[in-house]
DNA sequence: GCAAAAAGTTAGAACGAGTATAATTTTAGA
DNA sequence: TCTAAAATTATACTCGTTCTAACTTTTTGC
């Protein structure tokens, strides 16, 4: 089994995700609307790696009318501010989100296309590197891993 | 500007590839066809983490009938079997697909969604301590950086 | 070299993820 | 409270991706 993190996500964690989405589109002076606290608090919750049409059908239990544009236009400007990262989804789903933006790995199972969250200590030193060596502003970081999961090795 | 690896892309390597592709594909009981053989050959050849439409189009100017299903087909066992990864392409340009899998670093644009690969040393250590932390078989793994790139910082 | 089984390709259709659009509604600031 | 502009909505549209049935090709064994 996957080490899980220490950390468990928590009532705090999760309000200060959210808190922090929010600021960052009030500072960018995007509207607050009731829809996009409502994808802001289901990705702060989430620990899924969501796709758009999961995010959709999450947020339209509290609000039956919302459209798919909404869902679509608050992920793009979330992830343009840099809140959320897209990857690929490893199947046939499009793009899943991730919520995690601090360096941690992210490790898809080719096998069933789960993808598991793992901290690591010390990754600051790549972002050095990288800072050493190119003159790219990295904001973000994140290490994709493949293989299979230990769920698919036993199968 | 981005500093590129010593290692040019040459013919010696294009072909180690290529080899490398069509093998994995022998060992895993695909058939061979000139159809595979061209996608592979231009995946070998290609620096630019091509989407599958531009895959096609290039393939397409030496087998003019070769249909979409046959490249999709393709570079999805090409995937299963690890020899490519899959990328979100930053665009509405659906997926993009990375053909070196040594373990390396990607570095996407923000802005203009340029995907930049720069090489590090010693990216193995984190290989070991995935190995140490989880009971995840990793068969290959790369660093996702986001930010902005030099030439968007000018403008 | 031939035959056959099965994999692979094809052309076109189907699907659905993602985007566009015009009308309507809502937010935020004065 | 009012208003300008952003955001949402329902629906249509686009296009990337997958499906399908017919046909073709590869590979293996004789």
């Amino acid at each position: 089994m996957v080490t899980q993190p220490v950390t468990v996500p928590n009532v705090e964690r999760i309000h200060a995700r959210y808190k922090a989405m929010l600021q960052a589109l009030r500072r960018a002076n995007y509207r607050i609307t009731p829809q996009r606290m409502a994808v802001c608090q289901f990705l702060a919750e989430t620990r899924s790696h969501p796709t758009p049409s999961e995010i959709y059908h999450a947020v339209k239990e509290q609000f039956p009318t919302i459209s798919r544009a909404t869902v679509y236009n608050t992920v793009a400007v979330l992830k343009d501010l840099g809140e959320i990262i897209e990857l690929p989804s490893g199947g046939s789903a499009g793009v899943r989100y991730e919520t995690d933006i601090t360096p941690h790995v992210n490790l898809t199972c080719m096998r069933c296309g789960r993808i598991f969250d793992v901290a690591l200590e010390d990754l600051d030193s790549i972002l050095h590197e990288i800072d050493a060596r190119t003159q790219f502003n990295v904001t973000s970081f994140h290490i994709e891993g493949y293989g299979v999961c230990p769920d698919c090795q036993e199968a």
